[in-house]
Order: C-alpha cells, then sequence, then structure tokens
DNA sequence: TTGAAAGCGCTAACAC
DNA sequence: GTGTTAGCGCTTTCAA
C-alpha cells in the first residue's frame, strides 16, 4: 500500500502538503493540487485508518449495539440498523457492530475503536449504561430507559402510537377493544416500549369510557391462538383489537377468522408495526407505522450532533402516524359501553 | 486514557516489558508481570487500537458486507449475521458491518481498516468480486458465484436441500408438488442459491417421475396468493409443495386451507427455510432448516484459517438435514405420475 | 503557499 | 529476564 510519503515524493511535494491538500485545513495551490491528485490517482493512495486515528484520536467509526438474539422482531431490528447505517456512511462514519454486552462496550471504548455508539433495545434499568457513562463517549440510545436524565435518545412515542392506534377504533364506534401485545419475555425484560404502548392504549380506552382487555402475546402462532382464544374468552363482545406484535399478527388475523370473525368485517384491527409487514398481510392493515430506519438515522443525525457540541441529552419521540389500510370498519356506535378491563394484565 | 508508557512507568519496567508481558511473547518474570498486571487494573489501561494496528499492520476487526435492503428474508440474514458476529468474537474478532457496495469495499480495504472480509448474498456473477480480488485480503463468500475457482465459499447445498424436500414427498406417495419459490426478484438477480435449489428439485421429480410445477412466488401475502392460485390453476392434482419462501409460507398455507385444502390433511408441505420460522407457522412445518447462524459461524472459521494460511479456495457445501414436524402425510401411491412440469419456470 | 519535524501509542528487532 | 529504540503512517505545530 502506498504510503503519504509516496505520493509526496511522487508529487514532488512535502507530506505535510498532501496531507493539507487531502483535509482542506490550508490553501493549496491549483498546480500543487493537481499534481498531488495525480500522485494519489496513480498510486491508488488511501490513508491509513489506524495512523490517522493514532494522529488524530478519531476512527471515524460508530460503535451499534444491537440485539442479536434472533426471533423478537427481527425485521424492525434489521430496518433500525439500516438506518444507523444509511445515516452513519452519509456523515461519512463506518458502523462497528456490536452485541449487547458491557464488556464489549468497555473494551471497544477504552481501546479507541470507535468515536460514538448507538444503543439499541434499551432496558428501563439497562447494565450498560454505567459503562456507557464510564466510557463519556458521544451516545445516542434508541429506545428510553426508566432515567434518560442526561442521556440522548430517541424512540416512536409509543404511549401515543398506543392512544393513537385505539382512537381510531373508538372513533370507528367500537367499544370493546383488545390489545394484542409484545411477549412477556419483553414486557417482563422491562423493554419500556411495551409498558409506554399500553399506557397509551389504556389512557385512551379509559377517556372514552370504553371496554378493554390487555393480553401479551407469544411471538408464534401458537401464542397468537392461545391470545385470540383468550380473548375471545374473557370479551366475546371484542369487536376491534390494536395489535403490537408483528409476528402474531398473521396468526391473530386468521384465528379470528377461523372463529368466524373475519377482518375487517367482524373485527376490525389497528397495526402497530413497520409499514412493510402491515402491507404484506393476507388483509392489509391500518397501521401505525414503526418508521425504525427512520429513527435509525435520526439517531446517528443526533450522534453526529452530540460530537459537534457535547450538549445535555435531549429525549426525541418520533410522532406516530396513522396509515389507512382498510382493516378498521365503522360501526354505529350502540351507545357507550362500560369500563372493565383486565386488571392484571392492564397495570401500565 | 492510559498509555502504555503510563503503565510501564508505575510498574517500574520499560514499555516493551509491559507490552511482551501484554503479547506473551517472552517470559517475563512473576513478580514483575504482577507488577505490570497491577499496574494496568489501577490505571484501567487499553491498547490504543489504532497504534497496535499501524505497529501491526492488523486490525483484528472483519468487515461484513450484508445486505440490508429489508424486506426479503430478513430473518435468514439477520442469522447468518449472529453467526458471523458470534464466531468473530469468539475469535477474537470485531465486525465492521459493511453496506453491500464495491466502492465501500475498496475504501475499507485500502484503508487498511479490515483484516479479512465476509461477502454475504454473493451473486453469480458478482460485481463486488473484481474489487475483491484486488483487495488481496482474505475474504470468504457467503454464496457461491458461477464461477468460485479460488475462492473460498460457503452455503448449504441448496441442490440436495431441494432434492431432499422433494424426496421426503416423493417417498410419502405424493406424484404431483409444486415448488413454491423464491420472489423474482432473487432469482433474476442470479443469487445462485434459488436456481440451484430448483435444479435438486426438479432432478429428484423427475428420477422419480412425478408430475411438479415451479412457481417463484414474491415476498407478500398477495405474491403467496397469486402463486397458490396459480399451482391450483395448473397442477388441480397437487398433493404436495416445497416452499422455499419465508415470508410467503404462512400466507401460502393459509391460502390453501381456504381453498379447501388444509395442511396437511389435503396438501403436504416442505419448507426450506430456519428452524424458528418452520416451528413457528399455524401448522409446525416439516422443514429442511437453513442453518444460518452456523453457517456465518463457519465463515468466520474458514476465514481465520485463511488468515493464518491462505490456501487455495475451499468450497464448503453444508449438508442439508430434514426435521419432521408433521406436515407431511404419506399416501398411498396411486400408481406413478407422468412427468409433466412448466418447462419455462423449470429451466435449470 | 510550502516544508521540516515532533509526536500520536504501540510492537519488535537488537542489545545486554 | 529486561531495556533501548527505530519505526508503523499520519496530522499539525512551528518556521519560512
Amino acid at each position: 500500500m502506498a504510503t503519504i510519503g509516496d505520493v509526496a515524493r511522487r508529487a514532488g511535494v512535502s507530506q505535510s502538503t498532501v496531507s493539507y491538500a487531502l483535509s482542506g485545513k490550508r490553501p493549496i495551490s491549483e498546480e500543487t493540487r493537481r499534481r498531488i491528485e495525480r500522485a494519489i490517482d496513480e498510486l491508488g493512495y488511501r490513508p491509513h485508518a489506524g495512523a490517522r486515528a493514532l494522529a488524530t484520536a478519531r476512527t471515524d467509526v460508530i460503535g451499534l449495539m444491537a440485539p442479536l438474539r434472533t426471533g423478537v422482531d427481527v425485521h424492525v431490528i434489521m430496518q433500525f440498523v439500516a438506518g444507523v447505517v444509511t445515516g452513519a456512511s452519509r456523515s461519512g462514519y463506518d458502523v462497528l457492530l456490536l452485541t449487547q454486552d458491557e464488556g464489549v462496550l468497555d473494551r471497544v471504548t477504552s481501546s479507541s475503536m470507535v468515536d460514538a455508539l448507538v444503543v439499541m433495545d434499551v432496558e428501563n434499568d439497562d447494565k450498560r449504561l454505567p459503562a456507557l457513562e464510564r466510557s463519556r463517549q458521544p451516545a445516542v440510545l434508541i429506545g428510553l430507559p426508566a432515567d434518560p436524565h442526561g442521556l440522548s435518545c430517541v424512540d416512536l412515542d409509543f404511549a401515543r402510537a398506543g392512544a393513537v392506534a385505539a382512537r381510531r377504533l373508538i372513533d370507528a364506534g367500537h367499544r370493546a377493544i383488545a390489545l394484542v401485545g409484545s411477549p412477556v419475555e419483553v414486557v417482563s425484560r422491562h423493554t419500556s416500549y411495551a409498558e409506554r404502548m399500553t399506557r397509551g392504549f389504556v389512557g385512551a380506552c379509559e377517556a372514552a369510557g370504553v371496554t378493554y382487555l390487555v393480553v401479551p402475546t407469544a411471538a408464534s402462532a401458537a401464542g397468537a391462538a392461545a391470545s385470540v382464544d383468550r380473548v375471545l374468552g374473557m370479551m366475546p363482545e371484542v369487536t376491534a383489537l390494536v395489535v403490537h406484535n408483528e409476528v402474531a399478527l398473521p396468526h391473530v388475523i386468521s384465528r379470528f377468522r377461523e372463529a368466524g370473525r373475519g377482518v375487517p368485517e367482524q373485527v376490525s384491527v389497528v397495526a402497530v408495526c413497520p409499514e412493510d409487514v402491515a402491507v404484506s398481510m393476507p388483509v392489509p392493515v391500518t397501521s401505525v407505522d414503526i418508521p425504525a430506519e427512520a429513527i435509525g438515522r435520526i439517531a446517528v443525525e443526533m450522534l453526529t450532533g452530540l460530537m459537534a457540541d457535547p450538549a445535555r441529552g435531549e429525549v426525541r419521540l418520533v410522532s406516530p402516524r396513522l396509515t389507512e389500510r382498510g382493516s378498521v370498519r365503522e360501526v354505529s356506535a350502540p351507545s357507550g359501553g362500560t369500563v372493565t378491563g383486565d386488571p392484571a394484565a392492564a397495570t401500565p
């Protein structure tokens, strides 16, 4: 590999001139610049990343801690990752893919491998937070810990998403609505989005005085079926669902159909999921989209902002947007319903 | 950040001694080693990755070119990625996540950011291959280009997978079998796995003299429905399916059921997909598993092998394994069928 | 507008 | 068993 010295020699200038020509940090005469560019092309020169990192204390690499346990919401995760990579490359950064492990975090940061970090799948009381603080690296969390104080976070506003989804159904005249939610693992791991989603849903239902039910649901056909049966058992009058579980969604729909309740004829559905999932269902599903890729990009934008100017933490909640796809049926409201709900499951 | 010099001073030894203590490349007295370790702990020292890369011409990072276009087989991709990351960390490497772009490949390799590369989603005539060659970096491809000569590749043996899946159905007595295959985009992009799969399927069917049909299928409910209708139209006597399309799978099953052909009562199914997908279907599906995570790990193993000893390229095809899950019904063979098939779609 | 040269932090001869 | 030191390739003062 050619070095900056080779380029300098070939162009008949000094190393520093080449360096400055590359960085643009001082004016270079047209003639010199031309010679340098020529030499660079001829030699196929690229600065050595390690040498540069050593000299500048920057790597132009950002670390991405992503949950690679497969099974849950792979779709969404992939989209976050894609957004982060896109955003990063747009800003001239590469992405080092890290596992969800505080040990890795310590190692990577203190050996100066990355300039900053994006941390995905943040839990309420995330074990990586102390390590993050210790590292004193700029960082953006995707998700919301219990105490986001001083941290930079971005996420979909799941509380509003839950409310928007519920309200769409309420406004359509439905009076008995179930939330088919995230898997119990997610809830018990205290990844806050499930709780926020539930809170928003419950809030909207109570405000409107409609009957509601919250059912955590495993990410499989069996889980979906079990949840559907539970819903039908506890709330036979159900006419509408909010589904916040990408994997279960198709199975929920078909189980309801098997039970003689077609979507959208007998049962209306609003999903909370990525757009492409909602579109690819047997029945296109009206949904509150999770703009995962956009959120990934925003995370990187926030990060570059932080690097330029280490301000105080900022929490950015992306507003949910509902897209109609015809899975909600307007019903003539048969007078107001009663508030019942499943107190056990519905605690915020 | 503490440097090796700080450690040396604190331990009362020279830098090189610290370096050697760390690398174990020469014997260090028990006493000295103890003092050094102590100093390292107290200072929280970690070698600076860039400095080390500069001095050793190694980064301990491998590049992973992964297709981040969402939509197709996200599941499988995630599992490959997870396998690569796991394998890498097991061998002391970190992973730089790169987009599928020759420009990126050139940049990353010639600036010495990585020691080696794993290239996913290889097409028959992949544009990245020249850049790869140019880079003279050890590389392992996941997938198979048209001419793998001199390259290291690993993939599932899709030809045998197709054959195994078909044979399972043939052996169960089925005489009219359809392959619901990969999306046309995949086929036309000439990602060879779809072709190999088809070849294996067709070969087995022709060898057994059964009727068969090959139908590329879009990765959506609509695509699945269209394909099912096409199958029923062209081959109404169909009693068995091989499905090589993870996204379409659930919709194929339900569309058949809607057409009055339940799985496995009227229609037997063997899928070619990751295990967790087959398990999470409404009906557990007998499948030839795609051991994506294992393949990812193998890729890294091959890579470390190559780095240690740049041998000639080696193509490793992982043997398919069929797992019974009850979606195949044994039928009393009603005498041998005729070879018809869809010549247009079934060309190898 | 350009050069010379001192590091950045580490490894690995080459000494002893 | 340990120390000295010359790089690795780049950036950035300091000088001109």
